[in-house]
DNA sequence: GTCTATACAAAGATAGAC
DNA sequence: GTCTATCTTTGTATAGAC
Protein backbone atom coordinates (compact mmCIF):
# COMPACT_ATOMS: atom_id res chain seq x y z
CA UNK A 1 0.00 0.00 0.00
CA UNK A 2 0.93 3.40 -1.25
CA UNK A 3 2.29 5.76 1.95
CA UNK A 4 0.26 9.24 2.91
CA UNK A 5 3.42 10.68 1.26
CA UNK A 6 3.91 8.88 -1.89
CA UNK A 7 0.49 9.56 -2.53
CA UNK A 8 0.98 13.19 -2.35
CA UNK A 9 4.01 12.93 -4.88
CA UNK A 10 1.91 11.51 -7.13
CA UNK A 11 -1.14 14.58 -6.89
CA UNK A 12 1.13 16.73 -7.28
CA UNK A 13 3.00 15.47 -10.47
CA UNK A 14 -0.45 15.11 -11.87
CA UNK A 15 -1.21 18.86 -11.06
CA UNK A 16 2.20 19.70 -12.11
CA UNK A 17 1.38 18.68 -15.65
CA UNK A 18 -2.21 19.93 -15.56
CA UNK A 19 -1.39 23.58 -14.18
CA UNK A 20 2.46 24.42 -13.92
CA UNK A 21 3.44 24.72 -10.76
CA UNK A 22 2.37 28.31 -10.06
CA UNK A 23 -1.25 26.61 -11.02
CA UNK A 24 -0.99 24.49 -9.02
CA UNK A 25 -2.32 24.42 -5.30
CA UNK A 26 -1.88 22.33 -2.07
CA UNK A 27 -5.93 22.27 -2.02
CA UNK A 28 -6.00 20.02 -4.88
CA UNK A 29 -2.88 17.99 -3.83
CA UNK A 30 -5.03 17.31 -0.60
CA UNK A 31 -7.97 16.64 -2.26
CA UNK A 32 -6.67 13.99 -4.65
CA UNK A 33 -4.33 12.62 -2.02
CA UNK A 34 -6.75 12.10 0.85
CA UNK A 35 -3.99 13.45 3.44
CA UNK A 36 -4.68 16.61 5.94
CA UNK A 37 -3.33 20.14 5.43
CA UNK A 38 -0.70 20.02 8.05
CA UNK A 39 0.88 16.80 6.58
CA UNK A 40 2.40 18.72 3.92
CA UNK A 41 5.18 20.30 6.14
CA UNK A 42 5.47 17.59 8.27
CA UNK A 43 6.43 15.14 5.24
CA UNK A 44 8.01 18.55 3.36
CA UNK A 45 9.55 21.21 5.47
CA UNK A 46 10.63 22.89 2.93
CA UNK A 47 7.35 23.56 1.22
CA UNK A 48 6.07 23.88 -1.92
CA UNK A 49 9.23 24.10 -3.81
CA UNK A 50 10.53 20.57 -1.70
CA UNK A 51 7.08 18.88 -2.70
CA UNK A 52 7.96 20.27 -6.51
CA UNK A 53 11.23 18.96 -6.59
CA UNK A 54 10.47 15.76 -5.45
CA UNK A 55 7.62 15.30 -7.54
CA UNK A 56 9.30 15.97 -10.67
CA UNK A 57 12.68 14.23 -10.11
CA UNK A 58 10.51 11.44 -9.22
CA UNK A 59 8.93 11.46 -12.48
CA UNK A 60 12.10 11.97 -14.56
CA UNK A 61 13.49 8.83 -12.85
CA UNK A 62 10.88 7.25 -14.65
CA UNK A 63 10.68 8.33 -18.13
CA UNK A 64 14.74 7.54 -17.80
CA UNK A 65 13.68 3.97 -16.79
CA UNK A 66 11.34 3.24 -19.77
CA UNK A 67 14.04 5.47 -22.30
CA UNK A 68 16.76 3.13 -21.01
CA UNK A 69 14.75 -0.25 -21.81
CA UNK A 70 14.02 0.67 -25.64
CA UNK A 71 15.72 -2.37 -28.27
CA UNK A 72 18.85 -1.15 -29.53
CA UNK A 73 19.16 -1.41 -33.17
CA UNK A 74 19.70 0.50 -36.42
CA UNK A 75 19.17 4.10 -36.14
CA UNK A 76 16.20 4.22 -37.66
CA UNK A 77 14.52 1.55 -35.75
CA UNK A 78 15.45 2.79 -32.51
CA UNK A 79 14.26 6.39 -33.82
CA UNK A 80 10.54 4.56 -34.97
CA UNK A 81 10.84 2.46 -30.95
CA UNK A 82 11.29 5.79 -29.21
CA UNK A 83 8.18 7.64 -31.18
CA UNK A 84 5.95 4.83 -30.72
CA UNK A 85 7.13 4.65 -26.88
CA UNK A 86 6.47 8.48 -26.13
CA UNK A 87 3.36 8.51 -28.29
CA UNK A 88 0.87 7.80 -25.69
CA UNK A 89 2.55 10.10 -23.24
CA UNK A 90 2.27 12.79 -26.22
CA UNK A 91 -1.96 11.67 -26.45
CA UNK A 92 -2.09 12.40 -22.59
CA UNK A 93 -1.10 16.13 -23.70
CA UNK A 94 -3.27 16.95 -26.14
CA UNK A 95 -5.81 16.12 -23.36
CA UNK A 96 -4.32 18.64 -21.36
CA UNK A 97 -2.03 16.80 -19.04
CA UNK A 98 1.81 17.80 -20.14
CA UNK A 99 5.11 16.79 -18.96
CA UNK A 100 5.85 17.71 -14.61
CA UNK A 101 9.51 18.26 -15.55
CA UNK A 102 9.04 21.07 -18.28
CA UNK A 103 6.56 22.26 -15.65
CA UNK A 104 8.91 23.20 -13.17
CA UNK A 105 11.42 25.00 -15.71
CA UNK A 106 8.72 27.69 -15.26
CA UNK A 107 8.63 28.73 -11.88
CA UNK A 108 9.73 32.26 -11.72
CA UNK A 109 12.43 32.37 -9.49
CA UNK A 110 13.65 29.32 -8.29
CA UNK A 111 16.91 28.20 -9.19
CA UNK A 112 16.85 24.60 -7.85
CA UNK A 113 14.16 23.44 -9.62
CA UNK A 114 15.86 25.00 -12.75
CA UNK A 115 18.57 22.38 -12.06
CA UNK A 116 15.97 19.59 -11.22
CA UNK A 117 14.79 19.65 -14.52
CA UNK A 118 18.16 19.63 -16.42
CA UNK A 119 19.48 16.69 -14.22
CA UNK A 120 16.10 14.99 -15.67
CA UNK A 121 16.59 16.25 -19.20
CA UNK A 122 20.03 15.12 -19.16
CA UNK A 123 19.61 11.85 -18.01
CA UNK A 124 17.22 11.14 -20.73
CA UNK A 125 19.40 12.42 -23.27
CA UNK A 126 22.62 10.29 -21.97
CA UNK A 127 20.52 7.41 -22.21
CA UNK A 128 19.44 7.45 -25.40
CA UNK A 129 22.62 8.32 -26.69
CA UNK A 130 23.77 5.16 -25.12
CA UNK A 131 21.46 3.63 -26.93
CA UNK A 132 22.74 5.11 -30.11
CA UNK A 133 26.33 4.24 -29.85
CA UNK A 134 25.49 1.23 -29.25
CA UNK A 135 23.51 0.91 -32.66
CA UNK A 136 26.70 2.52 -34.36
CA UNK A 137 26.53 6.12 -33.89
CA UNK A 138 29.89 8.01 -32.96
CA UNK A 139 29.87 9.61 -29.60
CA UNK A 140 29.16 13.05 -30.59
CA UNK A 141 26.39 12.48 -33.45
CA UNK A 142 24.44 10.71 -30.82
CA UNK A 143 25.02 13.21 -28.22
CA UNK A 144 23.35 15.77 -30.69
CA UNK A 145 21.10 13.06 -31.64
CA UNK A 146 19.37 12.00 -28.38
CA UNK A 147 19.01 16.40 -27.71
CA UNK A 148 17.45 16.54 -30.84
CA UNK A 149 14.74 13.44 -30.00
CA UNK A 150 13.88 14.75 -26.35
CA UNK A 151 13.52 18.66 -27.92
CA UNK A 152 11.00 16.98 -30.60
CA UNK A 153 9.26 15.05 -27.32
CA UNK A 154 9.34 18.53 -25.39
CA UNK A 155 7.75 20.33 -28.34
CA UNK A 156 5.16 18.00 -29.23
CA UNK A 157 3.77 18.45 -25.95
CA UNK A 158 3.71 21.70 -26.49
CA UNK A 159 1.89 21.85 -29.84
CA UNK A 160 -0.47 18.95 -29.03
CA UNK A 161 -1.32 20.45 -25.46
CA UNK A 162 -2.01 23.95 -27.84
CA UNK A 163 -4.10 21.45 -30.60
CA UNK A 164 -6.00 19.58 -28.55
CA UNK A 165 -4.99 16.75 -30.94
CA UNK A 166 -1.99 14.39 -31.41
CA UNK A 167 -1.84 15.38 -35.29
CA UNK A 168 1.14 17.53 -34.60
CA UNK A 169 3.24 14.59 -32.92
CA UNK A 170 2.07 12.68 -36.35
CA UNK A 171 3.15 14.94 -38.83
CA UNK A 172 6.42 15.34 -37.20
CA UNK A 173 7.33 11.46 -36.66
CA UNK A 174 6.59 10.72 -40.77
CA UNK A 175 9.34 13.73 -40.63
CA UNK A 176 11.60 12.08 -38.32
CA UNK A 177 11.20 8.40 -39.52
CA UNK A 178 12.01 10.12 -43.61
CA UNK A 179 15.24 12.03 -42.51
CA UNK A 180 16.24 9.55 -40.19
CA UNK A 181 15.88 6.64 -42.93
CA UNK A 182 17.51 9.09 -44.78
CA UNK A 183 20.29 9.51 -43.22
CA UNK A 184 20.97 6.16 -41.79
CA UNK A 185 19.52 3.84 -44.24
CA UNK A 186 18.69 0.15 -43.19
CA UNK A 187 21.46 -2.58 -43.61
CA UNK A 188 19.40 -5.33 -44.93
CA UNK B 1 3.92 56.95 -28.89
CA UNK B 2 2.76 53.85 -27.20
CA UNK B 3 -0.63 54.05 -25.65
CA UNK B 4 -1.53 52.72 -22.06
CA UNK B 5 -3.02 49.80 -23.24
CA UNK B 6 -0.16 49.18 -25.67
CA UNK B 7 2.48 48.97 -22.63
CA UNK B 8 0.06 46.69 -20.90
CA UNK B 9 -0.47 43.76 -23.55
CA UNK B 10 3.60 44.24 -24.07
CA UNK B 11 4.55 44.07 -20.18
CA UNK B 12 1.99 40.83 -20.14
CA UNK B 13 3.72 39.28 -23.09
CA UNK B 14 6.82 39.82 -20.47
CA UNK B 15 5.50 38.18 -18.06
CA UNK B 16 3.65 35.36 -19.60
CA UNK B 17 7.05 34.40 -21.23
CA UNK B 18 8.77 34.17 -17.61
CA UNK B 19 6.15 33.13 -15.43
CA UNK B 20 3.27 31.76 -17.27
CA UNK B 21 -0.26 32.53 -17.20
CA UNK B 22 -0.92 31.48 -13.70
CA UNK B 23 2.21 33.30 -12.54
CA UNK B 24 1.52 36.20 -13.92
CA UNK B 25 -0.46 39.07 -11.48
CA UNK B 26 -1.46 42.01 -12.55
CA UNK B 27 0.45 43.66 -9.62
CA UNK B 28 3.65 42.85 -12.29
CA UNK B 29 1.95 44.40 -15.17
CA UNK B 30 0.80 47.22 -13.84
CA UNK B 31 4.51 48.03 -12.50
CA UNK B 32 6.07 47.22 -15.74
CA UNK B 33 3.37 49.81 -17.57
CA UNK B 34 3.03 52.27 -15.42
CA UNK B 35 -0.49 52.33 -15.37
CA UNK B 36 -3.14 52.21 -12.43
CA UNK B 37 -5.04 49.52 -11.33
CA UNK B 38 -8.53 50.40 -12.83
CA UNK B 39 -7.26 50.35 -15.91
CA UNK B 40 -7.11 47.04 -16.71
CA UNK B 41 -10.92 46.22 -16.59
CA UNK B 42 -11.62 49.98 -18.25
CA UNK B 43 -9.35 48.38 -21.39
CA UNK B 44 -10.04 44.73 -20.95
CA UNK B 45 -13.33 43.95 -19.29
CA UNK B 46 -12.59 40.59 -19.98
CA UNK B 47 -9.77 40.88 -17.40
CA UNK B 48 -7.12 38.34 -16.98
CA UNK B 49 -8.45 36.28 -19.83
CA UNK B 50 -8.76 38.94 -22.09
CA UNK B 51 -5.37 40.83 -21.55
CA UNK B 52 -3.69 37.49 -21.98
CA UNK B 53 -5.53 36.57 -25.06
CA UNK B 54 -4.68 39.48 -26.69
CA UNK B 55 -1.13 39.63 -25.81
CA UNK B 56 -0.61 36.11 -27.28
CA UNK B 57 -1.87 36.66 -29.83
CA UNK B 58 0.20 39.81 -30.85
CA UNK B 59 3.36 38.18 -29.84
CA UNK B 60 2.22 35.06 -32.35
CA UNK B 61 1.52 37.64 -35.11
CA UNK B 62 5.20 38.86 -34.52
CA UNK B 63 7.02 35.59 -34.82
CA UNK B 64 4.80 34.97 -37.93
CA UNK B 65 5.71 37.90 -39.74
CA UNK B 66 9.42 37.23 -38.68
CA UNK B 67 8.86 33.93 -40.49
CA UNK B 68 7.13 35.10 -43.59
CA UNK B 69 10.42 37.46 -43.93
CA UNK B 70 12.93 33.84 -44.30
CA UNK B 71 14.65 33.81 -48.02
CA UNK B 72 13.51 30.98 -49.92
CA UNK B 73 15.81 28.57 -51.27
CA UNK B 74 16.66 24.73 -51.18
CA UNK B 75 15.26 23.00 -48.43
CA UNK B 76 18.73 22.49 -46.37
CA UNK B 77 18.90 26.18 -46.66
CA UNK B 78 15.84 27.70 -45.63
CA UNK B 79 16.30 25.36 -42.24
CA UNK B 80 19.69 27.26 -41.59
CA UNK B 81 18.17 30.12 -42.20
CA UNK B 82 14.84 29.66 -39.78
CA UNK B 83 17.92 28.18 -36.95
CA UNK B 84 19.90 31.63 -37.25
CA UNK B 85 16.78 33.26 -37.27
CA UNK B 86 15.16 31.45 -34.12
CA UNK B 87 18.91 31.19 -32.37
CA UNK B 88 18.49 34.70 -30.68
CA UNK B 89 15.20 33.90 -29.50
CA UNK B 90 15.52 30.46 -27.94
CA UNK B 91 18.84 32.29 -26.43
CA UNK B 92 16.63 34.51 -24.09
CA UNK B 93 14.59 31.26 -23.03
CA UNK B 94 18.23 30.17 -21.21
CA UNK B 95 17.93 33.15 -19.49
CA UNK B 96 14.18 32.54 -18.17
CA UNK B 97 12.02 33.76 -21.10
CA UNK B 98 10.00 31.15 -22.58
CA UNK B 99 7.89 31.69 -25.56
CA UNK B 100 4.39 33.46 -24.65
CA UNK B 101 2.25 31.24 -26.78
CA UNK B 102 3.47 28.31 -25.47
CA UNK B 103 2.52 29.51 -21.85
CA UNK B 104 -0.79 30.20 -22.21
CA UNK B 105 -1.39 26.59 -23.45
CA UNK B 106 -1.20 25.47 -20.10
CA UNK B 107 -4.17 27.40 -18.47
CA UNK B 108 -6.15 24.72 -16.36
CA UNK B 109 -9.29 25.42 -17.39
CA UNK B 110 -9.49 27.72 -20.57
CA UNK B 111 -10.83 26.51 -23.80
CA UNK B 112 -10.15 29.58 -25.30
CA UNK B 113 -7.04 30.40 -24.38
CA UNK B 114 -5.97 27.18 -25.77
CA UNK B 115 -7.96 28.12 -29.10
CA UNK B 116 -5.50 30.98 -29.75
CA UNK B 117 -2.37 29.19 -29.21
CA UNK B 118 -3.14 26.55 -31.39
CA UNK B 119 -4.30 29.55 -34.35
CA UNK B 120 -0.79 30.74 -33.47
CA UNK B 121 1.18 27.73 -34.06
CA UNK B 122 -0.85 27.19 -37.31
CA UNK B 123 -0.20 30.26 -38.46
CA UNK B 124 3.57 29.65 -38.26
CA UNK B 125 3.69 25.99 -39.71
CA UNK B 126 1.25 27.48 -42.43
CA UNK B 127 3.93 30.34 -43.45
CA UNK B 128 6.91 28.04 -43.01
CA UNK B 129 5.47 25.48 -45.55
CA UNK B 130 4.67 27.85 -48.30
CA UNK B 131 8.33 28.71 -48.14
CA UNK B 132 8.81 25.03 -48.12
CA UNK B 133 6.97 24.35 -51.12
CA UNK B 134 8.72 27.58 -52.71
CA UNK B 135 11.56 25.19 -52.61
CA UNK B 136 10.49 22.54 -53.97
CA UNK B 137 8.80 20.56 -51.30
CA UNK B 138 5.84 18.80 -52.07
CA UNK B 139 2.08 20.12 -49.85
CA UNK B 140 2.39 17.07 -47.71
CA UNK B 141 5.99 16.48 -46.73
CA UNK B 142 6.16 20.43 -46.49
CA UNK B 143 3.18 20.76 -43.96
CA UNK B 144 4.98 17.51 -42.08
CA UNK B 145 8.47 19.24 -42.01
CA UNK B 146 7.24 22.43 -40.97
CA UNK B 147 5.44 21.35 -38.18
CA UNK B 148 8.56 19.56 -37.41
CA UNK B 149 10.80 22.38 -37.21
CA UNK B 150 8.43 24.31 -34.83
CA UNK B 151 8.25 21.45 -32.11
CA UNK B 152 12.10 21.56 -32.54
CA UNK B 153 11.71 25.44 -31.91
CA UNK B 154 9.04 24.85 -28.88
CA UNK B 155 11.58 22.20 -27.29
CA UNK B 156 14.52 23.95 -27.69
CA UNK B 157 12.76 26.67 -25.24
CA UNK B 158 11.69 23.77 -23.02
CA UNK B 159 15.56 22.26 -23.23
CA UNK B 160 17.38 25.54 -23.02
CA UNK B 161 15.63 27.03 -19.88
CA UNK B 162 15.89 23.79 -18.27
CA UNK B 163 19.47 23.68 -18.95
CA UNK B 164 20.04 28.12 -18.41
CA UNK B 165 22.10 27.80 -21.78
CA UNK B 166 21.97 27.85 -25.27
CA UNK B 167 23.53 24.45 -25.70
CA UNK B 168 21.01 21.82 -26.65
CA UNK B 169 19.43 24.16 -29.36
CA UNK B 170 22.61 23.96 -31.10
CA UNK B 171 23.24 20.21 -30.78
CA UNK B 172 19.63 19.95 -31.82
CA UNK B 173 20.40 22.63 -34.59
CA UNK B 174 24.08 20.27 -35.49
CA UNK B 175 21.72 17.45 -36.19
CA UNK B 176 18.69 19.02 -37.80
CA UNK B 177 21.51 20.71 -40.41
CA UNK B 178 22.78 16.76 -41.18
CA UNK B 179 19.68 15.43 -41.38
CA UNK B 180 18.35 18.00 -43.87
CA UNK B 181 21.20 18.06 -46.11
CA UNK B 182 21.30 14.33 -46.46
CA UNK B 183 17.86 14.34 -47.33
CA UNK B 184 17.52 17.31 -49.43
CA UNK B 185 21.27 17.57 -50.81
CA UNK B 186 22.15 21.06 -52.73
CA UNK B 187 21.79 20.79 -56.39
CA UNK B 188 25.26 23.16 -56.22
C1' DG C 1 -9.75 57.96 -19.63
C1' DT C 2 -7.20 57.75 -15.44
C1' DC C 3 -6.75 57.32 -10.69
C1' DT C 4 -7.45 55.64 -5.38
C1' DA C 5 -9.52 52.68 -2.36
C1' DT C 6 -11.47 48.48 -1.22
C1' DA C 7 -14.18 44.10 -1.35
C1' DC C 8 -13.74 39.20 -1.66
C1' DA C 9 -11.52 34.81 -2.47
C1' DA C 10 -7.63 31.79 -2.47
C1' DA C 11 -3.04 31.02 -1.89
C1' DG C 12 1.02 29.31 1.23
C1' DA C 13 2.52 28.71 5.82
C1' DT C 14 2.14 27.73 10.99
C1' DA C 15 0.49 26.38 15.71
C1' DG C 16 -0.99 23.18 18.57
C1' DA C 17 -4.45 19.46 20.06
C1' DC C 18 -4.97 14.47 19.65
C1' DG D 1 1.97 10.80 12.49
C1' DT D 2 -2.37 12.89 11.66
C1' DC D 3 -5.74 16.28 12.16
C1' DT D 4 -8.28 21.15 12.76
C1' DA D 5 -7.97 25.84 12.99
C1' DT D 6 -5.94 30.05 11.83
C1' DC D 7 -2.46 33.79 10.36
C1' DT D 8 -0.63 36.47 6.60
C1' DT D 9 -0.06 37.60 1.98
C1' DT D 10 -1.44 37.97 -2.56
C1' DG D 11 -4.47 37.58 -6.09
C1' DT D 12 -8.64 39.11 -9.04
C1' DA D 13 -12.32 42.08 -9.33
C1' DT D 14 -15.22 46.27 -8.42
C1' DA D 15 -16.86 51.03 -6.98
C1' DG D 16 -16.66 55.53 -7.51
C1' DA D 17 -14.13 60.20 -7.42
C1' DC D 18 -11.69 63.23 -10.63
Amino acid sequence: MATTRDRMIDATVDALRQKGVAGMSFTAVLDASGAARGAIYHHFPGGKAELVAEAAARNGNEVRTHLGALPTADPASLVAAFLAAVRPVVEASADGAGCAVAAITVDPDSDSLRAVAATAFDSWTTTLAARLTDAGVGVQAATDFATTLITLLQGAHVLCRADGTIAPFDRMARTAMDLVTHRFPPAA
